[in-house]
DNA sequence: AATGAATGAGCCTTCATTCAT
DNA sequence: CATGAATGAAGGCTCATTCAT
């Protein structure tokens, strides 16, 4: 009963230590202002978690659901059921996610950029990610041009891909709207 | 004398902090191991630099020198007089960059990662580096399809600074050159 | 029925502790590493004993059993009737103990080197369990030389026990078997 | 001028460090408490010395030095110029020393104890100590039995040693003076 | 019995920087 | 110009124990 609208405190932390991974760097943010943050004790997050490496984790899985689920949504309010629709509506919401909220750029890259490690199993999060986007738009570009062979098709996606990404950094690194639109608007044209 | 052969403490502790920030990253560098390094005292260090911010501008203006020579380098010797063959060149030119190094991704990018504070001033070197960059691919487009409008040009050079982008931080994701061979061909289509 | 073929679990965290405990020292091993190794939470540890020093007691009483048997049965087969030959056994058990198993040296000896408080309740287990070693010899010797003072009795059994635990410590120290032949052949002679 | 007089930091270190780790065990010292005995900062601690161990190692060598010195000057004293009568001063020299300061037993047993790990480095002084103080009875051993077989002198030597380290470690356990006693009763006899 | 979240002091070590020499 | 001792906060993590469920 009181645990329906309750959250677990591992989940609490999960959040808090989104909003400060997100905002502040992954190295940056100790765990001390995590635990000051939840108003909780050392020992307490780590009956929760074995490591801050395991919060990284379940951040970036947690960030990985978050992010498509709002892009799905805003794909659904804003494109019509046309592929070449939802994909371009992706660009917008790109632009629009930098415009209404703390803007910090792509919590998988920021932390792709902190973690040399190959092997780390934070970059395995990440890769994991981004080739599910990468997919995303590989099955929206399929599904729009049906017709065409299939490498055609996949460098296309793979376009699609590499403008949104460089579009998302370079966003983050003018604090500026330009890019997107340009991507969206390229796309745009890959697309007739 | 002595000088004209000898490379000055401050420029090589700028070399060896180089090495240590490209490979680990900013934050995850200490000054410590900078100094052990080198082999001097940290007070030494702190008569040649009043803070690590200030190696670390140090050594992105490094970076952003060698960095541009090393393309230049590339493409006197790998591409025609034409501007696009110049243009695609430098995709080239990234794609033996992380065959022929120990590539951990664009310098810039990683610590613009690591930086949320807009108004620091690694942030400047970092957006003055990418704007370089910007304008290198605007000339080259400029010279190539000189009869074509301004907007247009510009658009076009962005899109292509966006796909190197991508491709570049792509790259440093999966480790592995795709991103810069699409990027590549796609930008050849835009230069018919 | 159950009962008497299964450990119960205070038993069995009695095995794991002591495993432990003798091979990483008291102070080096954890709760945490016992209870992971038994695979119980940690309040079912603390519903068995009421602190790390009890099961340590535990350990102690337990090791004490395991050990004074052991030695019985080693002198059991190995040695004659004749008291001198149960004594000049023990240190052959000595030598086995180093040679057949992970040896680190006496559980006792080792824990009085981590507990300086005396009044400590480790501290009486300890105690206990050399008096008894002591008593052992010293009821071997009476034995031997039954028609000897008592004092001079005394003397010799102090000796030999001396010599046991130097023995015993040099073992540890150098990882050689030595110290047991040398205080071996010693107490030879003493019994002539 | 003041150097003469004043004792570096790092020496005084070494010399808190001694007090609290023969006292309380190597484990159970914390570097906090040292500091906070010194009245000196966390970061003050490790530019003197790399890592507990550091000052671990530091603390055997001194302690080696300061037993040795005054193991010779009680001989010194105590003993005639003959080797055996040196040899006996050593066993009062023993319980003298039990008696007259805050005996916590042999401070490289009680490190031993505390180390299972062979290959550390406190395991390599603490074997280094023992050696030296075998070598030690072995010369007197052999000045006093110049006639005798080698290895007959050795193995006195060994015997007397271990009679030496059994003492030891007994009085260290039952807190009494008998087990010096009896070592160099019995040690008089060898010397026969 | 058994669970595991919670505690708070502690673990050893590193951080960037200052400053007297 | 160079040294390295000094700082104090912070780094990630473990400790033995308690207690509500």
């Amino acid at each position: 009963m009181e645990q329906s609208n309750t959250i677990s405190k591992r989940e609490e932390l999960i959040e808090i230590g989104s909003a400060l991974f997100y905002e502040q760097g992954y190295q940056k943010t100790g765990i001390k202002q995590i635990i000051e943050t939840a108003g909780i004790a050392k020992g307490t997050f780590y009956s929760h978690f074995k490591s801050k490496e395991e919060l990284g984790i379940a951040w970036l899985q947690a960030r990985h659901k978050y992010w498509n689920n709002a892009m799905e949504e805003y794909i659904k309010i804003h494109a019509s059921a046309k592929p070449s629709s939802k994909i371009l509506s992706v660009f917008d919401y790109l632009e629009n996610w930098m415009v209404e909220s703390k803007f910090r750029g792509c919590a998988f890259i920021n932390t792709l950029a902190e973690t040399p490690a190959q092997d780390s199993l934070l970059r395995k999060e990440i890769e994991s990610h981004k080739r599910d986007l990468l997919a995303f738009f590989q099955a929206l570009v399929n599904e729009h041009f049906s017709q065409k062979q299939k490498k055609a098709r996949s460098q296309l996606a793979s376009c699609i891909y590499i403008l949104f990404e460089g579009a998302l950094i370079e966003m983050q690194n003018f604090c500026e709207t330009w890019p997107a639109k340009a991507a969206k608007e390229h796309t745009a044209l890959l697309l007739k």
